[in-house]
DNA sequence: CGACTGGTTGATGACAGTCAACTGATGTGG
DNA sequence: CCACATCAGTTGACTGTCATCAACCAGTCG
């Protein structure tokens, strides 16, 4: 079984009203933008998936986050028109421009092909993965491990697609860079999950076999280890 | 010298347009939403300082972000109207509530105390924090204590405010929350960079001695361990 | 078939979390 | 104003998790 990737068309995206002569597409492992260049708007990724990373000054990769189709690339560069990350495709992918013009417009009742209040919640469901993800950095590898799969599997499951078997688009090696750990703790951390019957893998094939277990550990309610919820007053 | 903040009020920070008749203050230790709240909308911080945090179901807090001045709160509510975290003032502070129907407004034309460029400005910049917050997951805890440093003081540059001696508003327990780490650890850490003469500290005025030796730590180019550069092909 | 990339497993050491004790600062009531 | 309690911060000892280095295995491609 090959892990080439059906690229599938996701309809019950929405579109934001872009007009698709906006639209490109661009093959696996290519670069879309680095980190400084200038951006001509921001890119909706219609099918396949990207990875957006950061190389640190002394040259380690950081991924930050993958995008899936539906998600929105390039948002840093909404502060000055430059981005500070680098987007690579993991597949060939179809993506939509959505230039900045588009956005900037003050008067959003002019150009109908852009949905602004899409655009906004959109943006508060970046927000809203920045927060979960950063929860990730008081957290052992293997909660980051359930996180990733349980954030993964809840994407699938919002565009319609089968939640609990699925293919990834990305190597153990981007999965490890996303999760801040070594790609050996990572390969550790997917083994053990298998001999705790809590999935099967094969290659990037993942099937979750108990969901809700996955999810109690990325939530950090492991029934085994029972630690006494010291709830500290972090308000005073 | 007590730690009592100035609560300076900041001239400089373009206040979006936005009418003062919204603006308030609020005491110091109180919430100012919590996780799952209905929001009015967005708030900016005119002077003062809060906190911004998420509570897991197993009962642990991860500080997300501290916002100082011109910074906005309960972005990730522009999603669909409710929070995902916490708000607490670390000081009294003022605040000015951006409601959402100011920002969801189709036809911005039509309101003129909003500055809708500004705006979205102000979102890009939060998404590079969070690039950069990201960072710090595969961060030791030298680079994150330096990169918390380095950003602070950065900060208050921006504000035109003194960048080599400040007094944080934040407890020791609140900095380790944000970066992830034990409280004992920052203290140590703290106590390290004391000694290796990067910093003088005492309770919470801290005085950066070598701004620019710090900021090396949080690039990861450290002189004396001279790792070598191992950049790994991240694109294929 | 052989070379290469991607993925796994084992051994070891270092960094950081935990538990505990202690100090210093702040606040309260008598 | 002092005694006491409480909270914040630091330091020490110990342990566990995870990064590192290395070898090895599996799959893919020319």
């Amino acid at each position: 079984m090959s892990h080439l990737h059906s690229n599938t068309q996701i309809n019950n995206i929405n579109n934001m009203g872009i007009k698709d002569s906006n639209a490109f597409v661009i093959r696996e492992h290519q670069f879309l933008f680095k980190m400084g260049d200038q951006l001509e708007g921001i890119y909706r990724v219609n099918s396949g998936s990207v990875k957006i990373f950061k190389t640190s000054e002394s040259g380690n990769d950081q991924i930050i986050r993958f995008c899936m189709p539906g998600d929105l690339i390039g948002l840093d560069g909404l502060a000055d028109g430059f981005s500070r990350s680098t987007v690579v495709t993991l597949e060939t992918s179809n993506l939509t421009l959505i230039p900045f013009k588009s956005i900037l417009n003050q008067d959003q009742s002019r150009d109908k092909n852009f949905d602004y209040p899409n655009f906004i919640h959109q943006l508060g469901v970046n927000f809203n993965h920045d927060i979960e993800y950063s929860m990730m950095l008081s957290q052992c590898a293997d909660r980051r491990l359930a996180w990733f799969l349980i954030n993964y599997s809840d994407g699938l499951k919002k565009r319609g697609q089968r939640a609990n078997e699925f293919t990834v688009p990305m190597k153990r090696t981007d999965i490890a860079l996303y999760l801040g750990m070594a790609v050996e703790t990572l390969s550790r951390e997917l083994a053990t999950f298998c001999k705790r019957g809590l999935l099967k893998k094969y290659l990037r094939n993942i099937e979750l076999l108990d969901i809700e277990e996955i999810r109690n550990i990325a939530n950090g309610n492991e029934p085994q280890q029972q630690q006494e919820q010291k709830q500290q007053d972090i308000a005073a």
